[in-house]
DNA sequence: GCATAAATGCAACAGTATTGCATTTATGAA
DNA sequence: TTCATAAATGCAATACTGTTGCATTTATGC
């Protein structure tokens, strides 16, 4: 796995201590992070407008895509393919554990082709499924 | 189209003003509409908090279904078949319309059937579109 | 090391949603 | 129709989420 200070410099991001620590948090976890669950680890250190910028960077910039999740939360994970700060391709789909509350980029699985009726021009997909994840159904 | 107070009835709701007017407000708009849709034509004649746990009290009852909009919005709109307070069939699509910021059900396209890695227990899936809708293209 | 632009921290603010409680209202039974 | 009761409402207070402006600090290239 990539280490945080490369990617920064990689996608034109500033080293800084609050980057690398977030970075980091993401490259640690395998789940979608909401702003509220890197307060709770960072909060003392940074300040919270802080943190809302850090992930509208790392957004604009190609390192993270945001989740709209089903919760209602906004929560934000890795990008895995080659985003950059023009283009986004991340068409796979999300899943939220209703047991756990965490959400994960099922990259593997892709969005589908669908037919809309006529007279609808479709610019975005977004496909989410609820239900129990993989580590809440092994630990029953 | 059914009446507002014929709905209530059926749901096992109390026929307020408050509920019939917000009622109407959705049985005469083909859109989905946010607390604050409703707030902007009845706030002045009722309190947002009752908005707010008349919006509630209808979904828990079948009668309306929430979106997590694209926008970030939690917007509402009716059930189309016959949802209850037990439980809700609104396996369709959504779409939001960038120009307009309207949201709308597309009751007639089907979510396809999806095969999600091992391990993974499905209980709902939520399919959302994003572009220029009907009435926006046309406006061109 | 230095100049500069970018990033940060802090305060203030706006929008959205929730809770508690007193008052009002809809409903079914008398 | 009246009445008792539970449900619905209005209002105030509060919490949560996200944004903006500005002074200060920091990373970066020279
Ligand atoms: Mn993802
Ligand atoms: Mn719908
Ligand atoms: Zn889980
Ligand atoms: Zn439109």
């Amino acid at each position: 796995m990539k280490q945080a200070k490369e990617l920064l410099g990689e996608y034109g991001l500033r080293k800084t201590k609050c980057r690398l620590d977030i970075l980091d948090l993401f490259l640690s976890h395998q789940q979608a992070l909401a702003h509220a669950d890197i307060e709770q680890v960072l909060g003392d250190r940074y300040d919270r407008v802080t943190i809302y910028r850090t992930l509208y960077s790392f957004k604009e910039q190609g390192l993270l895509h945001s989740i709209n999740d089903i919760s209602g939360a906004v929560k934000f994970a890795l990008c895995q393919e080659a985003c950059s700060q023009h283009q986004h391709y991340d068409n796979h789909i999300h899943f939220s554990c209703t047991q756990c509350g965490q959400t994960f980029c099922l990259n593997e699985v892709h969005i589908p082709a669908m037919t809309l009726p006529a007279g609808y021009s479709v610019h975005n997909l977004h496909f989410s499924a609820e239900g129990i994840c993989k580590a809440c159904n092994a630990r029953e």
